[in-house]
DNA sequence: AAACCAACCAACCGCGTTCTC
DNA sequence: TGAGAACGCGGTTGGTTGGTT
């Protein structure tokens, strides 16, 4: 038993869009709306999958698609988006306004990747690189989920080392708290909360104590207390996406962080082991699926 | 000029999540 | 509350193009 397919194949078009087929889709599409895919293609005359009427509209014909030229400043942005949030190409989109997650990842597969990677010095030689086997493979990573490493670490009976990475994420079933280092020489300005936080996090509240921003739907707590208390409030300039039950952290501190602290290197040892029973408090980790690292 | 190869990118596919009934 | 439909996302595929031999 296979998974049911989203439509009938036979009898619908497959390959390149026409500029028919375009003209059709746009003009349905501004006569009535977007939505409804499944039975748009019937409504509007076209033989073609729901599915693939969305993506065409989504990265091609939508107004405001901005196609090619990827700047130095976007470049540069994919880079840092990439390094926080992984392979989430909706979300890295969604910080690009006019670039769709699909370019965006086809531009990372078949030319950001190779040169992060040559960059860091992960890249010997093309072809090494390439494999002996698969012509193309794509650069992007799997996911790690912090839980994974933690498990791991676990079975080894030490705790969890600093991921590679700055940030490991999964896929989040639901994302109950989330938590970063803060740099300890941080300047002073406000804490930004998103709408989405807003949205989920109501009447959260902010205050400072400590070199640990512990976020906990649906409160916020930033503490900070290496700092001097008339150095607060604290500046964390934070974007908090709730996505679908889901959070990320997004441009902290417009991606710089303080000098001699590496992305990631803050956790280890009893470090580490405060911060997850501070995560994972006196509950367990039922409820933790995802933190951000950085 | 032809054959080959690598890069690019539009489109497809399957899966997970959310919505609706 | 559960099932099915709809939607959105990320990974993969395959056609096209341009460069090299």
């Amino acid at each position: 038993m296979g998974r049911k397919p989203c439509c009938p194949k036979e009898g619908l078009n497959r390959g390149a869009w026409t500029s028919m087929e375009d003209d059709i889709l746009v003009s349905y599409i501004q006569k009535h709306g977007e939505g409804k895919w499944g039975s748009l293609p019937r409504r509007a005359g076209l033989k073609r999958c729901g599915k693939s009427c969305r993506l065409r509209w989504l990265n091609y014909l939508r107004p405001g698609i901005k196609r090619g030229n990827i700047s130095d400043d976007e470049e540069e942005l994919i880079i840092r988006l990439h390094r926080l949030l992984g392979n989430r190409w909706s979300l890295i989109a969604g910080r690009l306004p006019g670039r769709t997650d699909n370019e965006i990842k086809n531009y990372w597969n078949t030319t950001l990747g190779k040169k992060v990677l040559k960059n860091s010095g992960g890249l010997k030689e093309d072809s090494e690189a390439a494999g002996a086997s698969s012509k193309r493979r794509p650069f992007s990573e799997p996911t790690r989920t912090v839980s994974d490493t933690a498990a791991q670490a676990h079975a080894r009976g030490r705790p969890p080392e600093p991921p590679e990475a700055s940030l490991v994420r999964s896929k989040a079933l639901r994302c109950t708290r989330t938590a970063m280092m803060l740099p300890v020489a941080q300047p002073t300005a406000h804490a930004r909360h998103g709408r989405a936080l807003e949205t989920a996090a109501g009447d959260d509240h902010v205050k400072a104590e400590q070199t640990v921003v512990v976020v906990k739907a649906p409160t916020v707590e930033v503490r900070q207390d290496h700092l001097p208390e008339d150095d607060l409030p604290i500046d964390i300039d934070l974007d908090l996406d709730f996505d679908m039950g889901e959070m990320g952290f997004l441009s902290p501190w417009r991606g710089e962080v303080a000098d001699g602290i590496e992305p990631g290197g803050q956790f280890g040892g009893g470090e580490l082991d405060d911060l997850e029973a501070l995560l994972l408090g006196p509950g367990g980790d039922d409820d933790v699926h995802e933190f951000a690292w950085f």
